[in-house]
DNA sequence: TTGCCGAATGCAACCGATTCCACGCTATGC
DNA sequence: GCATAGCGTGGAATCGGTTGCATTCGGCAA
């Protein structure tokens, strides 16, 4: 198909390592460098991967894995990193777990192998899990923080504590919070933030969901209304959305007799009916960020050592090109319909 | 890192020949291939992909492209088709035009080389730069056909004439027909769908819009409002929830004095109020038998020929496996919240 | 003029697997 | 009893790049 190195060498009349070098920045004649990528063009010479990958230990991919593909905040995330990936050098795997822990480690051993450097959006396996599974690899943390990783999170405490005292300026004193799935740092973080309102007086249940979805927010809807909240704060705005459907369902009017408030601001938040209040976090943000992270990473990092004998000073290189920088994004409240006034007694 | 299959030889007390036909089903003693298999275990052996593509040809990926990630029709496609990829033998590639025809062309042709085999999801190019591009790769179009290429689409033409049917059924005869995007193959047989409602008398007005989204889909229902129409028929759900938003906010009842129909049944399409009437395609389904039907197609085919001789018969033997095949599912309506009888006079 | 240095280039080894070929051995048929 | 067929195995070539090392050549300083 594609001509291989030794072709475009021999229509150059040059050697092959000439080629080599002069696509990839090495010391050639500028005149000589010229007349190569001529006939490369040409020709339409690209080179072999795998060839490629073979003596540099690098494939040029990376890969994301999140924990469902059609969680519409995933796919913004997903959005940024894509964003920022587009060269012809790198291509992008993505999995999802499909909320699964099980498969969430075997997914991150399978990509870590096939991939120079990996990015893992909110992972709920544990920090120990994590840690194991990945080795040495180069891998960035998205909405998941984990001491010593590089990450990008966002101020999940701070934002959602705008949410809690929204609801509490609005005088409502007994606020219901929808949970998130089994280990999420962020479920831990917005279900601390909800029940720091006790603090103020006010009562607060936890009304547990077996997934972070749309079809789970309507049954909760039901758990709901029978704890006598006046206000519901969901993990997610897919729970906080069926949450709401629900009530409507049953005859309940939002926001005037009951209050919903949610979490990412995903493109449905807007479009519902009433349009939910919900902590946005900058989503494709965090995506495009993590992607530069792990590119600059990269960058610093040999694919595995190739031939250079000096092992402890390519070590110390590289340990402060590793260097993890955990990046924390800011997140607010977008303040929509479906939350008002507590309804009088 | 991974040993290689050397160490794996050495000590297994056999040569690398031997282990590589230990792996991949060769012709080894049972006894031995038992013995290999345990060391390659212990050992933690997993063949290096880059060194087994230069050799085979083949990278052990897929990838899928598809113009909007954010969709989340889209969304599901990609995770029928990760569903069915699900093997330690292959990842998959994704990647987004953002709706952008010159994009589109480029980022097929990166795919190609780096993957073994492709899957274009509603691509947007015309048939001919399509056939071009993707040369002589493998590669099943969804939602999409093009004569001679392997496809999976579904019944676009009879779904959308259902809900055309419905509409005249609830005695509608003023319908507009919001239009999808520019070179949108299931655009055309969509609008054509509802100018055939001309036939039995209806009068058809088409609205053009930018993008195939929520927020033009908010623009196109001013547009709407203009035409006298008593109900519109959307491209897709993000238009018809769009719309329907528009009516709401400018205090038009819907259905009670317009109805909404939408195509694609995404999630959203459910958890709107009202909910949405709008013709369903079985969109995960259409993923998982795209990659079904692609991997099919790979496994009859040689990486690059390698050094068999005899190409006649090769040629001969891809083609029978090479026939294209067609695959078209049902679509369906499914009638919600969104449709009623036309509002009296 | 001689010698030295660095830039430009070629040669050849190598990365880790796959696969063709040859060899030895046993079982089978005549 | 000998030729033959076939299985199991090892050796070696090969895929298409990259890179360390050697070589050549021109220029500049001594």
């Amino acid at each position: 198909m594609s001509p291989t190195i030794h072709e475009v060498a021999k229509a150059a009349g040059v050697s092959a390592s000439t080629v080599s070098r002069a696509m990839s920045g090495g010391s050639v004649h500028p005149s000589t460098r010229r007349a190569i990528l001529e006939v490369a063009n040409r020709l339409g010479y690209t080179p072999n991967r795998s060839a490629r990958g073979l003596t540099t230990g690098l494939t040029g991919n990376l890969g994301i894995l999140v924990p469902d593909l059609s969680n519409p905040f995933f796919a913004k995330v997903i959005k940024g990193v894509a964003a920022r990936i587009r060269t012809p050098d790198n291509a992008l795997f993505v999995s999802e777990t499909d909320e699964d822990v099980t498969r969430e480690r075997e997914t991150i051993e399978s990509l870590v192998r096939n991939t120079d450097g990996l990015l893992l959006c909110s992972p709920r396996s544990s920090d120990e899990q994590i840690r194991e599974a990945i080795g040495d690899a180069s891998v960035v943390l998205l909405n998941r923080r984990i001491p010593g990783l590089p990450s990008v999170t966002y101020d999940l405490g701070a934002a959602a504590m705008q949410g809690v005292q929204h609801l509490i300026a609005l005088g409502h004193r007994k606020i219901a919070y929808v949970t998130g799935p089994e280990g999420s740092w962020s479920n831990d973080i917005r279900r601390a933030a909800v029940l720091s309102a006790q603090d103020s007086g006010v009562e607060v249940i936890v009304v547990p969901t077996p997934a972070p979805t749309f079809a789970s927010g309507v049954l909760a809807g039901d758990l709901v209304l029978t704890t006598g909240a006046t206000a519901v704060i969901a993990f997610n705005d897919l729970l906080a959305i069926g949450v709401l459907n629900r009530l409507v369902t049953r005859g309940v009017r939002v926001p005037e007799e009951f209050s919903v408030v949610g979490h990412d601001d995903i493109d449905m938040a807007s479009m519902c009916t009433p349009p939910l209040t919900t902590v946005a976090a900058q989503t494709e943000r965090i995506g495009s960020m993590g992607a530069d992270l792990l590119l600059r990473s990269l960058h610093g990092r040999r694919g595995r050592g190739g031939r250079d004998g000096n092992g402890a000073s390519t070590d110390a290189h590289e340990q402060e090109i590793l260097t993890p920088s955990e990046i924390v994004l800011q997140g607010s409240l977008t303040v929509r319909g479906s939350t008002a006034v507590v309804p009088p007694q």
